[in-house]
DNA sequence: TTCGATTTGTTCGTATGTATT
DNA sequence: TAATACATACGAACAAATCGA
């Protein structure tokens, strides 16, 4: 005597009519709920560090089992889309300073000890987007951007130079006012301000020489080796919504990059 | 009539015994097999690209439900430690020279396309550990290592130089010819020569100056920038089992590294 | 402070779909 | 074609964390 037996289709308590695995798309259930939870993210409405809908009411809305959004979600929990906690719910991953911190900056002291930097804002100007900012942003060259340089110091030493392009069309009434000001890293801000949630961000990596301007700022001598990291940082949808140059003094600093598993056993 | 009820022990058709959630050790099921796993891969056992045992056997010889097997599974596939295929079998994560190259080898010509870079064996030669090889591989200072220097080219030009060090004990036997006629990556060649599967890498990075002898070998003026790339690689278990200093010329190639989700939604 | 409701975490089990051999 | 092995989906029961009354 078990269950209901079941058929290709079927029809079950609640007026569900599926045919199981591989929809009507082709797509799989779990997979189609988590582009539209994807989507509904992305769409800024959900304001980080408030829960999504439960799990219940997932399932309910989508008309499946709660297996099945769990299923969704284990996968946006894999690639830290959102963060579940027991008892609590599952929230937009986010976005502690430190955690953002923590996440995009791979910058450590050489005996591995991570430390928070200190942020200077050199400048802030309202300019054109060149070729290579348009390429990265997705505009169009010379559209409206906002450029700002920071100066990261790390132990008390300047350490990083970063000169920061923003699309001035996506964070329109940015002021340098709100730089000062802010109490948390660029990314925690942009999601702050603007509902911004970067949750990936790809550097290109070169050496490259101190020239002039850079020497003074970072206090090395002319021509000394920097490690410059040009990053595009992306919001969901694949949504480039930062282009930044940085140069590093890697004398007491590195940066680090783990490739392959990271072996959470927990 | 649904099922039986449960207490919170029992003994099911199969004679299993267990409380739900929270073992004896306070570890989850799932978190016991994962590890119990990932303990007979390490052991080297397994050759790569033969199968794992099936999940129903895993099930059985756990003694959990074919569910919590798939549970743990699922964890080792999302940290790239075994691949499943479906009406094939679980295998360990392997290493088609090209996915291996693909995986550990971030570099990629400024255009954003890969090239597979042609190897040049410039010495091989036995020695002893330095204090930094030492503490990278896990062994005290005059241990006996191998230590390898190889030249690679891309697009017919010296791009990387590698300073390769190799515990001669984790290593026993290896000779220069084994090198020169392999035709595979290096991680690819400890895993078909020594079992030694290389899952997971840590680079740090600095902005070096070329030295007399690098320049002469990569082809580039004395003191140009030179990206440093100093690396450890970890077997299962997070054995170190390579040493490796790399000086990269960033002129026409460069080292990228994308942090955050990497959006398959397949 | 206690307690109960809510929400996710873990485990089990079943049925069926689909790819491989 | 049949057997095998993983993939998807449903649903139930209980554990554990959280939060508010």
């Amino acid at each position: 005597m078990k269950a209901k037996s079941r058929q290709k289709t079927r029809t079950n308590s609640k007026g569900r009519k599926k045919s199981r695995a591989a929809d009507e798309d082709g797509i799989s259930l779990y997979k189609r709920i988590k582009l539209e939870v994807t989507r509904t993210l992305s769409s800024g409405d959900i304001s980080p560090n408030d829960p999504l809908p439960t799990e219940k009411q997932l399932a309910a809305h989508y008309n499946v089992s709660i297996g099945t959004v769990r299923r969704a979600m284990d996968d946006l929990v894999a690639e830290h889309i959102v963060v579940r906690q027991q008892g609590r719910g599952t929230f937009l991953a986010a976005l502690s300073p430190e955690r953002m911190l923590n996440r995009f900056w791979p910058m450590f002291r050489q005996d591995g000890v991570r430390v928070i930097p200190i942020v200077q804002t050199l400048s802030f100007e309202e300019g054109r987007a060149d070729a290579e900012t348009a390429e990265a942003l997705g505009l169009r060259k010379g559209d409206p951007i906002y450029r700002i340089v920071n100066l990261l110091l790390m132990g008390g030493n300047p350490v990083i130079l970063d000169e920061i392009n923003l699309s001035k069309k996506l964070y329109f009434g940015l002021r340098e006012e709100h730089l000062v000001a802010r109490e948390t890293t660029m990314y925690g801000f942009y999601q702050s301000h603007f509902g911004i949630n970067v949750f990936r961000v790809l550097d290109r990596l070169h050496a490259a020489s101190a020239n002039q301007w850079r020497a003074e700022r970072l206090g090395v001598p002319l021509n000394s080796p920097l490690l410059s990291v040009i990053r595009i940082a992306y919001a969901f949808g694949n949504r480039p919504v930062e282009f930044r140059k940085s140069f590093l003094s890697t004398d007491a600093y590195e940066y680090r990059n783990a490739i392959g598993g990271e072996i959470r056993v927990d």
